[in-house]
Order: C-alpha cells, then structure tokens, then sequence
DNA sequence: CCAAAAGTGTTGTTTTTACACCCATGA
DNA sequence: TCATGGGTGTAAAAACAACACTTTTGG
C-alpha cells in the first residue's frame, strides 16, 4: 500500500542503491484475442501513461534489472527480453515536465532529487504469454493493464518513441528471435500464430503460403488435438519444437514477410 | 604531449564535466587492400589494445559522445555510427585488471577515483574511409592505428566481445545501412565492392551473380573511367547514386548473401 | 441447412545459383 | 606474348505469389 512513508524510504534508498544517472524502460508485449498488446502503466493522480520502468543496482547487469522489474510488474520469473536502444537525449525529460509529472505523484522538489537527475534509459522489449501475466502497479503508478498497441493514447516522455522503435525492432527481428515461442501458450493453432504475424507486421498474410513457410521450418509439432468450442471448423493445435527453432533461428528464418 | 600535470588536470575535470558510470567504445571499420581494419589504440608503456573510447558530456547525448571522440580519433567531422548494443556486467572491468591497467599508465589508486567506478558501456560501430582517417591516440595511449580484423591479437577488458558483437551486427546490417557507401572511397570499382562484402561476410562471391544484384539494386553510377595502374584489364569505377540507395534501404536490399 | 472459419495444391513468375569464355592491360 | 584479373550470359533449380474449392463445426 501506497503511504508517505514508502515514498520517502523508496527515494532514501534509491540513492545509496542504484546507479545514478542510469534508467531502463520495457515495452512488454503480448499477444490475445488476435491482437497484439503492451502493458502499461498509469500514472496515479493523472491519467498519464508509462511504460514499466526501472533503475539498476550497483552491482547488477542491465539484464537483470530489466528481469527484476519485469518479475515486480509481471509476477513472471522467466521473461524473454533483449536490448534494443539507448536513449539519451538530455531533453527526452525535460525539466518543466518532470516538475509537473512530480507534482501529480505528491513528490515536491525537495525530495525529487533522484528523479530530478537526467536519465539514460536503456530500451529492453519483452515477450510474454499474455495469460501468465499477472500486472502489479510500481509505487508511483494506480494500474498496470494491457493496452492494445493501437489506439492506445499517448505516453509520457519518450515513451512513444522507445515504444515505436521497439516495435520497428521487433518486426525486424522477427526472423531471428523466437517470436512466436514466447507470445503464444504452448499449444496454439496456425490461423493463431499467422494472426499474432499479421499483428506484428501490420499487414495480412495469404493463409496457405503462411502455412506452408511455417511447416517448411520444420519448427512446428502437430499436435492429436483440435481447438473445439469456435462455432466453426475445429482447427488443429500445434506446438513449438524449441530445438528445431532455435536451429533454425541460428542461421534465421529464411524469406521476408 | 603527455605529462603529469595533463593526466592529472584531466582526471580533475572528468569528474565534473563526465556523467559517471557510463562509457562508450567505438568500434571503427575501415577498408582497404582487400581487408576490413580496426582502428585500436596501443596503451602506453604495455603492449595492451584498446578500443577506442569516450565519456559522456553531462548534457550531451551518447551519440554526440561518440562523435566528438571519434572526432579526437580520427579527424573526422561526419563520421557514419550506431549503437549497437550495451555492456553492463559489473565484472567487464574486475578490480585485478583495472589496477594493473591504471598502474601501467601511470595512475597511482589515489588519483584512480574516476577509473575506479564500475562503468556501463554503450558500444558504437562507426564506418569510415579508411584515406581520410589521421589517426591520433589519446591522453592514456602510444599509438591509434589501423589492425586487421584477423589476427589482431587480443584486447583488453571485453573489448574482443565488443568488437565482435560489432561484426555480428554489421554482418546483419548489410542490407539495412549504407554500408559500402561509407566504407568505401567515392570512387571504386566494382570487384572492390566484392572484396568489401566478402570481407565482411567472411566468405568469397560469385562475381557475375554479385554484379547483376547490384546492378538490380540500382544504387550504382557507373562512371566514365578506369581504373589504370594495375597490371590487367582496368575495371570501371562507380560511385553510389546516393539518393537511390537510401531509398533502397528504407525496405532493405532485398535476398541474403 | 447455413454461416463462418479451417484445411489443402497447382501454376506462373521471380529469384537464386552455378558455371566458362573472351578481353584488356602492364610486365 | 603471357599472366592476371575484368567483364559478360544462360540454363536449371528454388522460392515466392496468386488464387478457389471442399470440409467441419455450432447454431
């Protein structure tokens, strides 16, 4: 629970425990009902919106804070994550909102120094089952939720540029990270999988071609079950064969989309 | 000229005009002779190699830091460059090694504060034409000179993991950036271009397949010249129609090599 | 039985690969 | 004139793009 007191412990020790100066920002994205998603965070008092961030422990690679934070927000041990930027435009938070952003959390200046410092913030994208995810709230935040990637209003600071740029690296690299392995539930369909594709390149996909890719990967096993309760055709469930994506990963997916 | 009072004025001076606990290392390509080269700076009075490295400015971004040190590097005011990945494990630099490394330079502990610090490293690739370098080591450095790739011998730190990182993210960004453009002098010849991909991909080209696809690409001027001089047919030289070829790459060059 | 989505093959086109001969130049 | 590297085309194979009908399911 949020009190005066929690605020000011938490800002005691930030200071003797992280390394100044030096931020990481996640854009966590998942995958439901055919529609790709990232979590966010809203700002309490205002209705502004964040990505989960954090800061890193003296003794700490950025990885694992990134992993820290992600299991505070997500209750998720394991997440896939990857660097992918570093933003450091000594305006990407300017002073006059910072104040502002400060104010509307209840923390004056004379306890601000912390957030009152610029910040390199390192940009980390993740890839999580939407349906494992249990979303907590940080300290300065009312709610942690799932957003749909369009239609999502705007975030803070460079928030939307960090969140662009993730996105522009995750299409990019769709070819050589286990996309799919880490979106999806472990057993999925194809229509499923080609629809999370479609989400993440913003375009459609012909059906057949799409399936006759995947297979000639050679990554998917066919599962001896079928997804029932659609009012439609029963489609067939498939699994992920790990070892044979990440061989086919090492040298990447060959074929653009 | 290197003397006790520089290093001393500029150790006062990195504290307060640096932000502490973040670095950059650059990663400079050159090319020339058939071979891909690495600018690395010889640490004074060892036989250590180094990359090439910088602080940041406290109101400066990362980029503009590695600009203004490949600028003291190289003499270069337009230097292409992109960051490329973040080193953060708080052992990339152990205690051991550090002093050693402070020692061999001269830096006795008391004067070592700012070295001392755990530093977060951002990792840049820059590509330069290899003529228009005038290489210049720094304050803590003998020699900055161009390497080759291959047997280059052994850097300090993780410097070889930097520097490797570097080349796996080149590799993969052939077809996103204007790799030969920057790589290569305004004018050259078409097995020239060859020799540079091979380089970078580390494997040889068929001749009349590389040719039609950078013809098909349309990124390439051919000039009304020949290169004289050398002891056979002398090859048409080129330029890159600089226009075209961005706009090539806003989709990617297309196909793998 | 109907609506809606799933499953499945073929064909034409483009891209990629493999490969060999003649030409120009300086020594 | 010779050795060396530069320039050029074709054919076979592979990858890709476009496209339509039948099946299953729940309502």
């Amino acid at each position: 629970m949020l009190t005066e007191d929690s605020y000011t412990e938490w800002l005691r020790r930030a200071e003797t425990d992280f390394l100044p100066h030096i931020s990481l920002d996640c854009v966590v994205f998942g995958f439901h009902a055919g529609q790709l998603k990232i979590l966010l965070l809203k700002i309490r008092n205002t209705e502004q919106l964040a990505l989960p961030g954090g800061f890193v422990l003296k003794e700490e690679t950025l990885e694992a804070a990134a992993i820290r934070t992600l299991r505070e927000r997500t209750g998720l041990e394991n997440v896939f994550l990857q660097q992918f930027h570093v933003f450091s435009d000594p305006l990407r938070s300017d002073p006059a909102n910072r104040a502002r952003h400060l104010e509307g959390i209840g923390i004056d200046s004379a306890r601000a120094a912390w957030f009152a410092q610029r910040f390199i913030s390192v940009g980390f994208y993740a890839l999580v089952e939407f349906s494992e995810v249990d979303p907590h709230p940080d300290m300065f935040s009312a709610t942690c939720s799932w957003f749909n990637l369009e239609g999502r209003g705007t975030l803070i600071l460079d928030h939307d540029l960090i969140l662009e740029t993730a996105l522009t690296v995750l299409r990019s690299q769709l070819n050589n990270q286990p996309v799919g392995y880490n979106l999806l539930p472990r057993k999925f369909t194809l229509p499923e999988l080609q629809k999370l594709y479609e989400a993440i390149l913003g375009k459609p996909l012909d059906r057949r071609n799409f399936q006759r890719r995947m297979f000639a990967y050679g990554i998917l096993r066919c599962l001896d079950e079928k997804r029932t309760g659609g009012a439609h055709k029963a489609p067939l469930l498939y699994s992920f064969d790990l070892r044979k994506y990440q061989k086919a990963l090492k040298t990447g997916l060959h074929g653009g989309w």
